[in-house]
DNA sequence: ACCGATAGTTACGTGAAAGGAACCGCCATG
DNA sequence: CATGGCGGTTCCTTTCACGTAACTATCGGT
């Protein structure tokens, strides 16, 4: 659907549907911009990881933000979480279809970035010598 | 550059570099992922426009914050500002080939985010339900 | 009996981001 | 002479995302 949107349709698309608040494009956007959401996606794009692997993958992330993090991946229906009856019980987080589909756009803008963050350091420390 | 790259190359992008703080991705996508910063850009992909015309256009945007990711888009390069010595002087923002070049994976977002909101909503209002 | 690994939860604190309101200089118009 | 539009800046407050630390429960091993 959509397949093709001019840029204004896009604007409107965004800044519409009465107040800003409820903009459902933004609704989106901002579950996965959160600080930790891209990282995990990238990681759970590879193969269903464990609670524990994800932690040693990503050794900055805090127990906290990490169960939150998935958690919120989860309820936008991003990321699977299933439980294994072992002992001790095991967790198993892994992307759903829904999740693969959003990844597709989001390594693009993930690829861009790795790309071009020369040009981007670039044009900042210009910007700040000219000050 | 990096035409393709698997996902763990692209982890490895987020991930490493040291401390994630210095993360070189992670430094590119925080400028983007402002709660202004795509609006803007979008409507600024369609012409370039003057201050009070942004305003007018994105009406629930304060001053202070219009004036503020203006700034923070200058910096990172995506967006020129231009003075005009009229009376009262006038000035005209618009995107740079840095701008334009980003905008494409990110309206790759956009899209699929207006595309499939209503999938993102039923997964939320499943996992609430579930409570 | 105690330690470590599993996968969390809860309470509390903090800094960055965002919002609100007022103020600025300049000029043109009524 | 003062009012309004232009393009901001400054100060103050609030909100929220994120961080730290401690606590939970169950089981296996030593």
């Amino acid at each position: 659907m959509d397949a093709k949107m001019t840029f204004s349709a896009q604007l409107r698309m965004v800044v519409d549907n009465g107040s800003l608040e409820n903009c459902p494009v933004r609704q989106v956007m901002q579950g996965i911009f959160g600080k930790w959401s891209t990282l995990l996606l990238l990681a759970l794009a590879e193969k269903p990881y464990r609670f524990g692997e994800l932690r040693r993958l990503v050794p900055d992330i805090s127990q906290r933000m990490l169960t939150q993090t998935l958690r919120d991946l989860e309820r936008d229906g991003y990321v699977y979480r299933e439980v294994y009856p072992t002992k001790p019980p095991s967790v198993e987080y892994g992307l759903t279809e829904l999740g693969y589909s959003m990844l597709k756009p989001l390594t693009g803008l993930v690829e861009w970035a790795s790309g071009n963050f020369e040009a981007v350091k670039e044009a900042r420390d210009k910007f700040d010598r000219a000050g």
